[in-house]
DNA sequence: AAATATACATAATTTTCTTATGTATAAGTT
DNA sequence: AACTTATACATAAGAAAATTATGTATATTT
């Protein structure tokens, strides 16, 4: 194989943020790689978030301020372990709530007889 | 009022032209006004269609080969009327199938549960 | 007469991704 | 011992798709 994309939807524009959320939400801490690994099994494969994706959108939340993040060392190898700040379960909350509105939206959109 | 915003949700971006196909899929010729008044209405004005996303979005679908354009006159107003080709009624076929997906990969994430 | 609605269009900018590349260590394979 | 894959971070160049702003023109409503 090569390296590593994300799937050939478009769809996942814009979603990236809600998963990273998400997952810290249930997860408590994890670090970047973790992250796109653990994305990998929840899909079956589906998603695979590339490190240019990933890196810049954590870096972004950080600079937020709903992500604090904490440099660990394990086995010789560098870990930035991120968590939720309080404002980032806030944000955790309205991302989950949007995601909710906008399949309930495409839904009433694709299939307008169940709206 | 201003001008005209989508959704100040970031997961609707990507998610236009399976808006656009899905529409000239039901209702076999429309026009882009006609398209984000009506898309406004199915959503309940959660979701507005900015021209300047629309019109590029046509133009784009019809350079693919998925639409056809036809132009009339009514009221002394200019409507360019567009309706699927029979690629874009394949593609509409793909893009609702990666909607669904996309659905069931995102509740996979957010609600690992029901997995 | 002025404002709003209808109907198109495009340009500048921003956001968010893909793709490519770079660094470094650990573990597994040939 | 050498090579490849996995782990773990990062950033830069470019593409894609939107937002925001602006422009033109006609019809309708206030």
């Amino acid at each position: 194989m090569y390296i590593c994309f994300m799937s050939n939807s478009k769809l996942y524009k814009g979603s990236l943020t809600t998963i990273i959320l998400k997952l810290l939400n249930e997860n408590d801490k994890m670090y970047g790689y973790e992250i796109t690994q653990k994305v990998k099994v929840l899909t079956k494969g589906e998603l695979n978030i590339t490190e240019g994706a990933l890196y810049p959108a954590l870096h972004k939340l950080e600079a937020e301020g709903l992500l604090d993040v904490e440099v660990a060392k394990v086995d010789n190898r560098l870990r930035k372990y991120y968590k939720l700040t309080e404002n980032g379960t806030k944000e955790t909350v309205n991302k989950l709530e949007e995601l909710a509105e906008y399949i309930k939206t495409m839904q009433a959109l694709v299939n307008p007889k169940l709206a």
